[in-house]
DNA sequence: GATACAGTTCATTGGAGACTGTACTGTTAA
DNA sequence: TTAACAGTACAGTCTCCAATGAACTGTATC
């Protein structure tokens, strides 16, 4: 028993492998290049680290294409993270400045180039509600309605169907839970809506921001309020 | 927040430390000697390594002639080393052989002062099943009919919740991966159970022995087979 | 007093393992 | 197809820090 807890602190113990934990503690799923730049590591670094996690089963990976999505294995992980952090001596606690950023990228994100975080699950249920899009097997395809739709946004639906890119898809959201539109339509919207100012982008960060024309363009649009 | 988590962690992380730290989580204070014995290690080296712990605020000391006491500092450092002990992969439990002195310590033990082990998630069960206690947002409360339990066996709960100290709270049980009782309130159990003889303290380890009058009371008032 | 023991301090040493550079596989996009 | 990118594998380097030996303080017992 003394051996197997001595493996399972030392692996923790580790100062790269302990903030990769830490920022995965929210459960969402992050890939190995995304955390080598948040740590601040190299990659082959970060993949070495991150395959011992795996090995140690603190870790699960998911396969996307050429990302890996890298998650906490089960919540007696997170749960053990949180007593740690319980541990941290009084007088650090003095600055216990709660961050807006992390609220922020909670709320709208990019995710690979679609919409992400509460926005982006927002807006694919509006799309799915106002019939603009619709599942068929695992996909979405567009109705008539939608044609119009994406046509008003400048996006020329003909032209993404012939790419070899998946058109469109559900993506399940990380911070969300939910599914958001991913694929090349789902690429297409948010940059026709960034070309729009209905969002920006912040800098070195994967935050969106909404504008005032946003705000009243998807309420008018979509029904949605944000 | 992400440096000092990062102390924390490598403070632990170290497989002497870890082992230390592990030895001394049913709350019971050893000396530097008998410490570097059992983790068999030098006096020097443990030496080094409990000024460690102590700095990071993980242990307290306590002076007493010539020898010196080294305890947890409080709770939540038990209850962090129960987490990460929970991370101890499956597998592993399944394929060791577990000796027989493991299978003790697996049955009973005591956990910074209170009941731990298969009895003690036993006992916890009971004492939810038989509405002694109830649960209250992630804490317990004692019903009517429990306060009556309660001082059959010279346990003043009113004197217990004058404390500072967490009155009664789920623990999760590493070795069963259950709840069992802790707070003030477990603690008081535990050492009315040892004042009456239900239990005898081994020594040197945590295990916790249960006597044939333990066996007959836990039946009667709790209907626990042991 | 002398002796034995608990625990600590400090300079030195040794080695585990984290990091880097290079080179590779596999996937996506044009 | 080519180029770009995500991630991995491996050998070599380097650095931190645990462990050691010797010497010390302080306490108990004779």
């Amino acid at each position: 028993m003394d051996k197997d807890i001595q493996q399972v602190t030392s692996l923790i113990g580790d100062p790269v492998r302990a903030s990769i934990l830490w920022a995965l503690t929210d459960g969402r799923a992050y890939t190995a290049t995304e955390l080598s730049v948040t740590i601040n590591t190299s990659p082959q670094n970060m993949s070495m680290h991150l395959s011992k996690l795996i090995k140690g089963e603190l870790l699960t990976v998911e396969s996307q294409g050429r990302y890996k999505y890298y998650r906490i294995a089960k919540p007696e992980v997170a749960h053990a993270l949180e007593a740690i952090a319980c541990l941290v001596p009084e007088d650090k606690h003095k600055k216990k400045t709660i961050q807006p950023e992390e609220k922020a990228i909670r709320y709208c994100r990019s995710c690979y180039g679609h919409l992400a975080g509460k926005v982006g699950v927002l807006v694919n249920e509006a799309l799915l509600a106002q019939k603009i899009i619709q599942p068929v097997d695992n996909l979405y395809a567009v109705t008539k309605k939608g044609e119009a739709f994406f046509a008003d946004l400048k996006i020329d639906i003909a032209l993404l169907q012939k790419q070899r890119r998946i058109f469109a898809k559900p993506c399940l959201d990380w911070s969300e839970r939910k599914h958001h539109l991913a694929g090349s339509l789902g690429t297409a919207l948010l940059n026709s809506m960034l070309e729009l100012d209905y969002f920006r982008r912040s800098k070195n960060s994967r935050t969106i921001l909404v504008t005032g024309k946003g705000q009243t363009q998807l309420f008018q649009k979509l029904k949605i309020s944000v």
